[in-house]
DNA sequence: CGATATTTGTCCGTATGTATA
DNA sequence: GTATACATACGGACAAATATC
């Protein structure tokens, strides 16, 4: 019989973090990874007692962490169940990633994985409006809700202008929080163009989900408040959980 | 040394087509198949003439046809290139797939693959304002654009009020004649909902893709002058082939 | 940089089947 | 039936652009 337990041995964690904690997160890991989908039943409390090695209680504790995130769902005399979890994202002129999430009632931010400086591809150069091989600033954002990644970004922007912005993204967890920094009061998005594709390993590992799910690859363009282009992103979400939202008004 | 015209027998063909329209249909179907993908340069046309057993000039009629529908691009001294022929279908409150391609300088239509009357599902009826299992026609529709299948859906439409729509849109390939035949002169869409599947095997037929590649899944409700829900559709677009464009304005 | 091979573009021709007047 | 026009298919030659070394 598999346990999940005996593979992610409890024994490597750090001995100053809870049980519980770390068979949450564990729990959610596979969660999220698709060993449980939405509506599946998890294994009675018992059972994962055993599994792990622990009472109970450890679980129940455990779980109820998870259904505080709203990731899972008990039910008296039946078991407990994984949540429909996908996050609505509502793509809309003025885009927030903060907003977004806390309409949902979630919390979540962004954390930058890498930052460098490169020169513009033909592609980005366009997009921007700059002459090619014009300076960038490149950053990896990994945006995430409840723990749970939602997306991975490669976002370019001008490379005079936005010096520095990477280190107050990487402080506030905020694209508009570093634009602001910046002397950027409101942007707005120009366009979103949306595409299905298969991750490559790097995309699929950060997002933590298997290369053959698929992920929404979004491509846009912020915009200051006088029509110049700030911002060149490419986004890939996990396709399974998240909903991009389009609301048609005029 | 491996031949198409081999694993396709060219004799089995109608005698009274041409050859170099098998030809030609034969390299269509390996393009969008992603045996050549865009970007990817075709074998020289004395190879495929070769490969298909016919001559050279053979070969040029069926290359020529293909370049005239975008599908390829010829440079001499270079070779034959798979064009990148995704097309850019706009999401807006007044979506119309004529006009998407119109646009785009393609000629496609509408293809009704089935019809037929059901009961509506939870999410159909929540969706279309009605009662649970309501009656409903239901549509599954193929979109094509110079031969290449762009979206299949499954669209439904409230019953005493839009009897006989199929026939309608069988006829006229178009879903916005079918409602103005049923004195719907104008309506818009209120919402897309956006995700990436891969795609079941008889989606995958019907697009002509390998269910490896993944789609989008659009779910959209559409609605007349006064706000009533007159359609639920949900679309899957080829991935590879279609890129959904949100133009944000105000 | 030049020399050479490859690939498409264009022209010459021949032969056959089919539709039309 | 005959003549004409057209589409299809094969054969060959060379020019022009490109790739490769």
């Amino acid at each position: 019989m598999t346990s999940i337990s005996s593979s992610v041995p409890l024994a490597k964690a750090d001995p100053r973090e809870p049980f519980w904690t770390r068979i949450a997160s564990d729990l959610a890991d596979a969660i999220v990874r698709g060993a449980y989908r939405p509506g599946d039943r998890l294994p009675s409390e018992n059972v994962l007692a055993e599994q792990f090695g622990v009472h109970r209680h450890t679980i129940r504790k455990s779980l109820a962490s998870l259904c505080s995130k709203g990731l899972v769902r008990s039910t008296q005399g039946s078991g407990t169940y994984v949540e429909d979890f996908a996050v609505d994202l509502v793509l809309a002129k003025r885009t927030r990633h903060q907003h977004n999430l806390s309409h949902a009632g979630l919390k979540g931010g962004l954390r930058v994985l890498r930052a460098r400086t490169t020169r513009a591809t033909k592609a980005q150069a366009s997009a921007l409006q700059l002459a090619p091989r014009s300076k960038l600033l490149l950053l990896d954002v990994l945006g995430e809700a409840e723990g749970v990644p939602l997306h991975v970004s490669e976002r370019a922007f001008p490379l005079p202008r936005f010096a520095g912005l990477d280190a107050v993204v990487a402080e506030t967890g905020s694209i508009t929080a570093a634009f602001l920094a910046a002397d950027v009061a409101d942007y707005t998005r120009r366009e979103s163009r949306i595409t299905a594709h298969l991750p490559d390993p790097e995309v699929a590992a950060h997002l933590r989900q298997p290369p053959s799910r698929p992920v929404l690859r979004v491509d846009s363009v912020n915009v200051d408040t006088a029509g110049v282009p700030i911002e060149f992103a490419v986004t890939w979400f996990a396709g399974d959980r998240v909903h991009l939202v389009v609301a048609h008004h005029d």
